[in-house]
DNA sequence: GTCATATATATGTTCATAGCATATATAAGC
DNA sequence: GCTTATATATGCTATGAACATATATATGAC
């Protein structure tokens, strides 16, 4: 979310604003599932249209998935056909696609209150 | 942020999605201050405009007032004029004002990300 | 007079999350 | 053999939201 990367050991010592939205990588995770049973590496690279961008935490994709498979929103499976390293395809469950139309709408919320702040920002500083 | 208010000891076990945005409440304290400056009491009433509604929390506003000054972007003094208990009226300063157009930018490209996710939510559910 | 409420600020505690680092293993390219 | 890409996983720390509680001043009700 940072843009310059200079965070003194991850401190936020420095002001630049994050504003990072918690855990709106799992709705973007749910919709990519939703569209196509994948496995997490595979999402990783697909997540960077929803601004994660090049350097995401492989991390924060694995944790996230186990987290969802345990809360019933997703479910896995070993995959270790074809070469390279097993990999656990995972596919969306009915529950999880609850989860992304509850989602829907807090994101529309969301978009509103942040177009609301946009709105005021421009009306005092533009001209 | 979450509707319904049904938590459990606030231990987020349900799935209600809250896609928090972290420290979005600094950024709208801040162009309020640039309105007008205000104590604490009289912005947590203002908030509400940004989505920070009825049941906001006190502890959230002093305690971010504070950081915010310690940061340098608020400054503030005692006011003891008037009727009722002491208030702290803060005003902001120009490092405050500088942080309010970085922050307009993060928030822009935020809106962009959340569209992104609305747009492919609607291509692949609406009709 | 005292009781509840509104005004005003402040601190304590807990939990989930982001962000960082590191570890492991398989396979392909050179 | 060495590096890189693929693939998954866990450990650690700082932070912030959400909750609770404490304090004090003034006003209106009864």
């Amino acid at each position: 979310m940072c843009s310059h990367g200079k965070h003194d050991h991850h401190k936020h010592t420095c002001e630049c604003p994050g504003g990072r939205m918690e855990r709106f990588i799992q709705p973007c995770m749910l919709l990519l599932l939703y569209e196509k049973p994948a496995h997490g590496y595979r999402l990783m690279e697909k997540l960077s249209q929803f601004g994660y961008e090049d350097n995401i935490d492989p991390g924060m994709v694995y944790r996230n998935l186990r987290k969802m498979e345990k809360e019933g929103w997703v479910e896995s499976e070993w995959k270790t056909e074809g070469t390279g390293p097993a990999k656990r395809l995972y596919k969306i469950t009915s529950e999880g696609e609850d989860l992304i139309h509850a989602w829907a709408i807090t994101i529309q919320n969301n978009i509103k209150r942040l177009q609301h702040f946009l709105k005021k920002y421009r009306e005092i500083f533009e001209n």
